[in-house]
DNA sequence: GACCAGGCACATC
DNA sequence: GATGTGCATGGT
């Protein structure tokens, strides 16, 4: 399996090259990003991101005073508006009370204790507390998507019944553990699932794994 | 017009 | 523990 899960690695870096992940300017706007992009096209939430940009309110302090319904407009392109805003809040809420929006502050917590306090959070769920401690603390996690998910039962790595756990574990007792390893597989698996492995049009034939 | 996208919480059995 | 459902926009 680990000379299998390696092989893919190769494949797919020397087909697409280095992802650069995440598209961020900030370890905060990867934690907002994180869950604005949940079932969500990364396009709609650029728009989004780009929105409290514009308005200088992508700071933890700013965006936590601003209200409901205002988040809701700047968020709008996102997608579940109502349920997103309400989620940043809650996250926004535990990040200022337990770190006073200090990303800095956050990265002193063990990476265990940390994931389990993500989790507590109303809105994040195994997908976006990886995604954050990967992409914007740089922990070693590695983190699964629907993506991940398809491409590996599509390939046979796992079967239809794979949970995250699982799925995630296969990656981690294979590889070497490394930030910057995890960081451009997990990228380059969301590339191929976009352009190779959609839900209903799969483009097998012509896919790099082949 | 249908399908899809870098999930999650909650209800129900 | 498993399974079903609501949440919503914008691109193809």
């Amino acid at each position: 399996m680990a000379r299998r899960l390696g092989l893919v690695y190769q494949k797919l870096y020397s087909f697409f090259g280095s992802q650069h992940w995440w598209p961020a300017d900030t370890p905060f706007e990867v934690m907002i990003g994180a869950i604005l992009t949940q079932n969500t096209n990364w396009l709609n939430v650029e728009k989004a991101i780009s929105n409290l940009k514009k308005h200088k309110l992508l700071q933890p302090h700013r965006l936590y005073k601003l209200s409901h319904k205002r988040l809701t407009e700047l968020i709008r392109p996102a997608g579940y508006y109502n349920i997103k805003a309400k989620r940043l809040k809650s996250f926004l809420k535990f990040f200022i009370e337990h770190y006073d929006g200090n990303v800095k502050t956050m990265s002193c917590i063990p990476i265990s204790s940390l994931r389990q306090q993500l989790l507590s959070v109303n809105g994040i769920g195994p997908e976006t507390a990886d995604s954050i401690l990967l992409y914007a603390l740089n922990r070693p996690v590695f983190v699964v998507d629907a993506y991940t998910k398809r491409i590996l039962l599509r390939h046979r790595f796992t079967g239809e019944d794979a949970s995250y756990d699982k799925t995630q574990n296969l990656f981690m007792k294979n590889l070497k553990s490394g930030v910057k390893l995890f960081n451009e597989y997990h990228a380059l698996l969301v590339k191929l699932g976009k352009e190779f492995c959609l839900k209903n049009k799969p483009r097998c034939d012509i896919c790099p794994l082949k």
